[in-house]
DNA sequence: AAACTATTTGGCTATTATACCAAATACGAC
DNA sequence: GTCGTATTTGGTATAATAGCCAAATAGTTT
């Protein structure tokens, strides 16, 4: 594999390794529904305000999500939304996971 | 958030988390190509026989990847096909950000 | 069974990620 | 400008991950 082709590698992994997070995928799917600010995420999570603004700036460097200061919030939005198209895939893939479990237990 | 949310989206997040890794991302389109046996893969990669068993083994732990073992070799094939439908989407982030950095430097 | 090949597992170290706290910054209200 | 609120940044301890080596396992060949 050549240079080029792992730093795309890399690049595209950066991406999803960025929903790879409970937390982060958590505020995404969020954000589908329309923007919040950070302090709306604070209240929901159970966890420190530096806490959910390192995770926002994982997303954010990752580039799935954009920041908007307005006064003294800052608002936080999806900038490409088709990003959580794979989410049914990814429950598929629990299903079949939870099934080949239980078929093993037979 | 409650309990079981909260472990919804663990197990969302460990499906992304296994893709967020250059070399398992890579295998895994690999394998939307066919099945492949380990050794093919330590070919086509520098690096070490048993860290590619290992990325393997965490695509078949998040579910991604089914084996079989065959004489010898054991071959793996993509369990769940459509997870790589949103890599199309993973472009179009990188190809907004990629815009992003140049708009800023306008 | 011994020798050989393919793969997995265990152990180790280096690197990276996470989460909290405290301090710094940014902005608006007074 | 001082005060208060929202957010980010820096520091640090802890945990998780990655990759290599050596050893173990599984199946094939002789």
């Amino acid at each position: 594999m050549d240079k080029k082709t792992k730093e795309l590698y890399k690049a595209k992994a950066d991406v999803l390794k960025a929903l790879g997070h409970p937390t982060r995928l958590w505020m995404a799917e969020q954000l589908s529904e329309g923007e919040r600010c950070v302090c709306e995420f604070v209240k929901e999570i159970d966890a420190d305000f530096s806490t959910v603004s390192k995770h926002l700036n994982i997303l954010k460097q990752a580039g799935i999500v954009e920041d908007d200061k307005r006064g003294l919030n800052v608002y936080y939005k999806l900038k490409v939304p088709c990003i959580l198209n794979s989410m049914s895939c990814v429950e598929a893939v629990l299903s079949a996971k939870l099934k080949s479990q239980i078929d093993m237990t037979k």
